[in-house]
RNA sequence: GUCCCCUUCGUCUAGAGGCCUAGGACAUUACCCUUUCACGGUAGUAACACGGGUUCGAAUCCCGUAGGGGACGCCA
């Protein structure tokens, strides 16, 4: 085990072949506010040993993802690049394994993977785990076949039992008669990755290994390396994984596996972090729980065992509630984009300026900033105003005339504000004896093109007279 | 098939043997507020997977069963 006085050092590592998923960037986060919370460093290593499925797109993604979500990590300038490579490092992991020959802990095997598939369908028909058998650990040298390139296969124990000592999931042991041989170089002078995340993890003096559980039983064979090795085993902290709400593996099927899917469908990063930050992990009865009081109580020992279900509406709910505190300039700025589409023109710096100045009302109303947007586009219809079939309903012979007396009225005012419109409105209702929404409701259908709307005093204020006379006429 | 892990309201969870008549949040239902829709407020429905132990006492400890997930590649 490590010594507890280290400074702690996490790493998220990811392979670049695809996006960044979210439950990738719940591994992220935890990493990052597990070395926050402890003064330690986060470090950001990219698993591209696997040359066909890595692209460099990939690799933009992953970065793009975890700035948005505002995890950033420490190696930010290494060997000229923004992140640890372990390709780069492929020399490095063939020494290691080399070394291991040497030193009698690892093996040259020549057996063919056509050999090795005959081999694992015997066992499978003969219904034996499919391992392999050891077939190279003896043989001398002497007996390599002309022509055939081996692999490295590490000489695994086969007596006892390996135990993990897990941050997480407490001790978990298996016999060493369950594991075999693994590959450790692949015939073509690569590592795998069971080979290149122990020399990795040990070159940048990881203290904490935070990852999915999907790798719990992996760890068992990457202890064997570290002991092979005589160098000391992390500490080592297995998250439960992240279901969709269906209970399955969260994939492609269930919508939205992709961090950029969230950003897409306008989620604020602090959001998607808080809800990420309670599914497996918890504070008492703490659910809005900010960045700074997240580092403050992040801990493993808050980490609960069991996997979680992706819940949207919970999502919905922690989205609406940061939208409420967030900025209104801000949110104008994320909210134009998805405008600009429905509009399909860009908005100019006054309706910019208007769309900030109708957030107040348009906030409490969004669990995304697509809400927003959503509810936001007829304030910028400067010709005709699309009219939904209930606005054009509601808009009946004497509600027409209402609006005609409503608009006179509004014509007059002094100071066209929220407040003025709405006693005008009132004042008139009593007058004619009628209640206030008989002279509310076509208001709005005039100035929205819909029955349902911000309060509709404050959108004709935000409108401006003209442009709510105009509405008003047209209607 | 073999091995490993998990199991509290629909969902995320609180719970460290008596503070539990099991708490909170989301969702849901009703009511209040109200110019619509929301926000907000109040109240309600709703869970310890099952079966055995241990104990004066079990959601909590032990064993078994069932269910769910994961790993068994010259993928990561």
């Amino acid at each position: 085990m490590s010594s507890a006085s280290k400074p702690v050092v996490t790493r998220f590592a990811p392979s670049p072949t695809g996006f960044l998923h979210i439950g990738s960037a719940r591994t992220a986060l935890f990493c990052w506010l597990f070395a926050k919370h402890h003064g330690g460093k986060n470090l950001l290593r990219i698993e591209d040993t696997d040359r066909a499925r890595s692209t460099p797109e990939s690799i933009d993604t992953i970065l793009d993802g975890l700035t948005w979500l505002g995890l950033d990590w420490d190696n930010k300038d290494y060997n000229g690049r923004s992140y640890y490579s372990q390709y780069e490092q492929r020399d490095r992991h063939a020494d290691v394994a080399r070394q291991m020959v040497a030193n009698g802990k690892a093996y040259y095997c020549y057996a063919t993977p056509e050999e090795l598939d005959a081999m694992r369908a015997e066992q499978k028909e003969k219904g034996l785990p499919q391992r392999y058998d050891g077939r190279w650990r003896a043989r001398p040298a002497s007996d390599a076949p002309a022509g055939i390139k081996p692999v490295i296969r590490l000489k695994a124990p086969q007596d006892g039992e390996t135990t993990v000592h897990d941050a997480v999931m407490g001790r978990v042991t298996v016999q060493n008669s369950q594991l075999d041989d693994m590959i450790l170089l692949r015939s073509d002078g690569t590592p795998t990755y069971m080979h290149a995340v122990v020399v990795d993890d040990h070159d940048m003096e990881v203290t904490h290994v935070i990852r999915g559980d999907d790798h719990l039983t992996n760890t068992f064979r990457q202890v064997q390396i570290y002991k092979a090795m005589g160098w000391d085993v992390p500490t080592f902290a297995h998250l439960p994984m992240i279901l969709g709400p269906d209970g399955a593996k969260l994939s492609k099927r269930h919508g939205a596996p992709a961090v950029g899917d969230y950003r897409d469908r306008g989620y604020l990063p602090e959001a998607i972090c808080n809800y990420l930050l309670r599914l497996c992990w918890s504070h008492g009865d703490d659910e809005i729980i900010s960045r700074e009081q997240a580092v403050e109580w992040f801990d493993l020992d808050g980490i609960g065992k069991s996997p979680a279900r992706f819940d949207f509406a919970k999502l919905g709910s922690v989205n609406a509630h940061y939208i409420k505190q967030a900025d209104d300039a801000r949110l104008a700025k994320l909210a134009e984009p998805f405008i600009a589409r429905a509009l399909g023109r860009p908005l100019t710096m006054a309706q910019m300026d208007l769309l900030a100045r109708a957030m107040t009302d348009l906030k409490p109303r969004a669990q995304t900033i697509a809400d927003i947007a959503d509810m936001a586009v007829f304030y910028f219809h400067d010709g005709a105003l699309p009219m939904d079939d209930k606005a054009q309903k509601l808009l009946t012979p004497d509600a027409k005339a209402i609006l005609a007396d409503m608009a006179a009225r509004m014509e007059k005012l002094d100071d066209f504000t929220a407040h003025a419109v709405e006693e005008a409105c009132r004042a008139y209702a009593e007058e004619k004896g009628i209640k206030l929404g008989a002279v509310a409701q076509p208001l709005r259908a005039a100035l929205s093109g819909s029955t349902v709307s911000p309060p509709i005093f404050g959108v004709a204020a935000i409108l401006g007279r003209d442009e709510t006379l105009r509405r008003v006429k047209s209607a």
